[in-house]
DNA sequence: CTGAAAGCGCTTACAG
DNA sequence: CTGAAAGCGCTTACAG
């Protein structure tokens, strides 16, 4: 169960190691038919590059890095991620690339993840997710001299490229669907106050109540989790202005929020409207089937995948930006009783 | 910002390069003052071992993989996949041992990736889950000489050793518990039917129905999915002698179980019982709250891990059975009404 | 277009 | 206990 280097095809072959290098890369340097001589021979072997030795020599490790910083509790609750990473995977495997996950607590962690790596050049490049605000992260990529590739954007952060959605336009089309209906009265749910996607859709999200003329527009900001979703909606529903239509930032609080809608007797839609920002199979299996927005996540992955690919290989790193998200209409809004 | 490297180390050490990776890797050789020296140097420098030249003069990867073999619809929905893999890097990166995570959509290109893993030794072993009842896995492990753990047992599997929970017991617990409410028609709502911990599950269901003198206890196979669960439980609801309880493999069918109860108009808990296998916020969120099965699954990657290590150390291999699953009582579950 | 050689940064026998 | 050397399996200048 050796397994065969180069030296062994070079034998084989009867060439240099040099030769077979250059002929398995696609390099100049070595005839057509010794290339496919070679090529013959390393198939016949059953060769492949040990990636350790190719690692070293080249100086890259063949793999990126992708760190998920979100209390444990929050996460794997949404589809989300999971129909990302495969996304990134359809694209990485295709060459030779591998995808090294780290799961941690909080931003803190996922710095010193990021630093090891580096130091230990575990990986080539790494992906950057949840962007903050003020993100310190944008900075030590440009001190690692690390690439990376921002998912969720949108726009430049500093030298990093991303590839991103219009949240703005997608809030937008949501608040124009409920005030269509003739909402006057719409909350919003949201997630971690301090990403920058959250201060998007919220800033969206006041210029469009505005833009309808529409003030009782409150937000309460949580940590994605149900349990908060929950909370922030018995507290609304319980107000004395009550809304008369919900958005949440994840498909979990709006379930949550169906719940707690049933618990206290609050009939969806009749007496609320409710819309997820996400769409999943738990949204159309909920009684009633949420009205959701839908985004290709698998798609929307590989093609981050693609663009970190193109800087790695000299390119430009340039922004790019994904469909906006379709608001699919399901049976959880409908116009306001009252 | 060029890295420093051992050899960096040893001029400044007045040693040689041998000493430095002796004292670095706590191996004899190198007198105590020496050693104390050295690593004081290594920490002056802020030196970290070269990950891929390290892998390639001591033949390891320092890396163990963990690859997903379910159909992407039906993955990330489940809280259960985020939490292990979060148990599994506690445990691993103390040891600057990476994850290696890959989604793909079935046996066959599970197995594809091994080999491909292998031939360029990416991985110094593997963790296997979602064991199939003939499970040609186990034999390619030993083609490949990949050490491996299963997760999910129980028991060995050819030479490979198991981390596992008593599934059986589980069950017969959540049985007894319906009959003990008095039910005698109770159904099972299972995953996949070709994995091992499915056919222990229903060999277990079978038995502890027996034993209370129940007949009624149809099962239904799906394939996870909120979309299957819903259709089984439709079924079953609309069958000529519906069951007053239905078991769930999982939390997210039991979740559209209710969902479907609901829009047929059947009261749960009065005119069904719903258990849930594997907790999740979800289940407590929802109205009512489910009983449902509870494990710490965080600390059952950290425990496969461990296990994992010890056999990378040269240990037995022994097989580790977890804490038996509890059954937290909800909501969900009351005697039946008829 | 091809071959022989040096080098990537470690670990590991092997002499002293 | 210590040092000098070979080697892991590749890539990459550098001569021919």
């Amino acid at each position: 169960m050796k397994r065969p280097t180069i030296m062994d095809i070079a034998r084989r072959a009867g060439v240099s190691k040099g030769a077979v290098s250059m002929a398995l890369n696609g390099l100049p340097g070595v005839s057509e038919a010794t290339r496919s001589r070679i090529l013959e021979v390393a198939r016949e072997l059953d060769w492949h590059p040990n990636n350790a030795a190719r690692a070293l020599s080249a100086a890259r490790a063949d793999a990126i890095g992708l760190v998920l910083a979100r209390p444990a509790r929050t996460l794997g609750v949404e589809p989300f991620f999971f129909q990302l990473i495969s996304g990134l995977q359809a694209e990485l495997s295709g060459r030779r690339i591998a995808l090294l996950l780290q799961v941690v607590e909080d931003l803190d962690a996922e710095i010193a993840v990021y630093r090891q790596w580096w130091s230990e050049r575990r990986v080539d490049a790494v992906f950057l997710i949840d962007l903050r605000v003020e993100d310190p992260r944008v900075e030590l990529m440009e001190e690692l001299d690390l690439p990376a590739m921002v998912i969720g954007g949108p726009g430049h952060h500093g030298r990093l490229p991303s590839v991103w959605a219009d949240d703005a336009k997608a809030m937008t089309r949501i608040v124009d669907h409920l005030a269509g209906l003739g909402h006057r009265r719409i909350a919003r749910i949201a997630g971690l106050p301090d990403l920058l996607h959250t201060e998007r859709r919220t800033e969206a999200f006041r210029a469009a109540a505005h833009s309808h003329g529409i003030d009782a527009a409150p937000i309460l900001m949580t940590d994605y989790s149900g349990e908060q979703g929950a909370a922030a909606t018995r507290r609304l529903l319980r107000s004395p202005q009550p809304p008369t239509a919900i958005v949440y930032d994840n498909d979990v609080m709006a379930v949550a929020g169906v719940a707690v809608a049933t618990e206290l007797g609050v009939a969806v839609p009749a007496s609320l409207s409710i819309v997820a920002w996400d769409d999943s199979p738990l949204c159309q299996l909920l009684h009633p089937p949420l009205t959701a927005l839908t985004r290709d996540t698998f798609a929307f992955g590989a093609s981050a995948a693609r663009s970190l690919l193109a800087v790695l290989d000299g390119g430009e790193g340039a922004d790019v930006e994904d469909h906006v998200p379709i608001l699919v209409h399901r049976e959880s809004t409908s116009a306001p009783s009252a």
